[in-house]
DNA sequence: GCCAACGTTGGC
DNA sequence: GCCAACGTTGGC
């Protein structure tokens, strides 16, 4: 019997600033898992809210820094919630106009499996079958984004040799 | 630090 | 609904 396509398993890599939440910082908090605070995109975020079911796969992206590319596995460990800190004055992902009564920005856990060896943009691009990757394209911002199967185990297969 | 690309805002 | 101005992202 066929499971339903809702039942997929689906895949995505996901940026994060180092300074701000390493692979390192999130395998070392409790259960390896972190709130995915800070997200205020709305793509973005209807990408959490609409496409991520618990157990999906995550590469997880460092971005912003020396060396940005893959440097980590993790999945997806909770359903979506509002985001604590669109309404707290003091944080620098404030929100004063999101209504506390439907908050507009969601976050949800992501636990860290493992550290892999950094698979860097450089190297990325090197590999004309992960050409379509959305990290990959020109101007690519979204810090959420999906991964196609192929192109999942295509990096995984890379994370497998040296670089 | 630079700057291209992008998303959002707000005047009209 | 258009679009210019602005702020942010993120690689380099």
């Amino acid at each position: 019997m066929t499971p339903p396509s809702s039942a997929t398993p689906r895949h995505w890599l996901m940026k994060s600033e180092p300074e701000e939440c390493s692979i390192d910082d999130a395998l070392a908090a409790p259960g390896a898992t972190v709130p995915w605070t800070g997200v205020r995109n709305y793509q973005a975020r209807n990408f959490m809210r609409d496409g991520m079911q618990v157990g999906d796969g995550v590469l997880f992206y460092h971005s912003s820094c020396a060396e940005p590319g893959i440097v980590g596995i993790a999945r997806v460990a909770s359903g979506t919630r509002a985001d604590p800190t669109q309404f707290d004055p003091a944080s620098p992902y404030h929100d004063p106009k999101s209504p506390p009564d439907a908050p507009r920005w969601l976050l949800l856990d992501v636990q860290a499996l493992r550290k892999t060896r950094l698979l860097g943009l450089p190297e990325l691009r090197q590999h004309p079958e992960l050409a379509d990757l959305r990290v990959l394209q020109k101007g690519s911002r979204l810090s959420i984004t999906p991964v196609d199967l192929p192109h999942w185990e295509r990096i995984m297969a890379l994370l497998d040799t040296q670089a």
